[in-house]
DNA sequence: ACCGGATGTGAGCGTTCGCTAACCTGCCGC
DNA sequence: GCGGCAGGTTAGCGAACGCTCACATCCGGT
């Protein structure tokens, strides 16, 4: 029946790993960490229960190595951003068009990342936190370079507020993406420039 | 020992359920519904356990007063700003300054509608949803009269990122009260004008 | 041909959870 | 001053949870 048999086989197996993730962050978007089974993880990608701990230690893990991946991305693609040079408003704009591309590309990421932060492990917890502190002092620093006459606790807050426009968005979505992804860029860039 | 003795006993006692839905209110917002335990909320109001059984039916009857009082009280502040005439900016501003005040005043409330929606029993999460959308639609009447060129799906839109973007900051104090109620205010405002 | 590691299954463990049951206590109205 | 009710306690039930274990299966390399 499979009309490319062995490599995309290999392929989903080697990618169980990543299965695994997606639909544990589908999961616990809707239903919070502590809301969703072992059984529930294992049945949305057709193995059952016990079957996942031959791919994570632990269900804590399974958490901790999305958010940890999810931060680890969005600290990369913003300082690649930061270093690509430009005007100041130019980098704004890719930074927010940066973030409101991933929010939409991955909605169930985005929410699990914004709600289930205090689910980590002590020490997963810490390490996600270094990397998401990383990432708004990026944001602080192209703010604060765009917007004249921020200090920087004000440009912390406001960062923190884009953050959240551009987070709420994913499971409302009465538009097109393009159009969505336009709105959202302007509301953003918008909201900044009026924060001065 | 105390000063006023029947009275502010009688007062406590009255607000049992109050005390109640707010510490759980705290304790829902840090690790989610499912994370948090009846004891656990009944230890944090000095009593143990099984006693909250005395005040509230269930668990999910916790959850699902809290919810409805909080769109209860969102959409009632709402449609009374909307009823007390004015400019459509200001319209729009008092609605802006009318949420964020409720995000500062109760950011463990504010936390846990955005967060625990999904924790809902079906029918107490019918009535929240339906609060919540006169709620917005109030939102979308205001920002259509104000900003002019937006269409009702993209005025909608708008409306949840300004939400996304209020909701977002009541853990992130950086900043005094005051400087933060101000600032907010603006971004949202700027944001909305930058929609058309 | 066969062995070994990777992957999956089902049973079942100890714990925790939401909730009920039975009982106790102090206060208010008669 | 006493009876009843509001509000609290502890014990414990049944179910669900995270996880381990012993065992089955499949598949690639020698």
């Amino acid at each position: 029946m499979p009309a490319n048999p062995t490599p995309l086989v290999r392929g989903e197996k080697a990618n169980r790993r990543e299965q695994i993730m997606a639909a544990a962050a589908e999961l616990f978007a809707h239903h919070g960490f502590h809301g969703v089974g072992i059984d529930d993880i294992g049945a949305a990608v057709g193995i059952s229960g016990p079957a996942l701990y031959r791919h994570f230690r632990s269900k804590d893990a399974i958490l901790g190595e999305m958010l940890g991946s999810i931060s680890h991305y969005l600290l990369e693609g913003g300082t690649a951003r930061a270093e690509a040079g430009g005007t100041p408003a130019e980098l704004l704009a890719a930074l927010v068009r940066f973030h409101v591309d991933f929010a939409l590309d991955h909605p169930a990421l985005i929410t699990v990342q914004e709600r289930n932060l205090a689910n980590l492990t002590d020490s997963d917890r810490r390490q996600v936190r270094a990397l998401q502190r990383q990432y708004v002092e990026v944001w602080v620093q192209a703010i604060r370079a765009a917007v004249p006459g921020l200090g920087e606790r004000q440009a912390r807050s406001a960062a923190h507020a884009v953050f959240g426009l551009i987070n709420s968005t994913p499971y409302n979505r009465h538009l097109g993406d393009e159009e969505l992804v336009d709105l959202l860029c302007r509301l953003a860039l918008g909201a900044l420039s009026a924060a001065g």
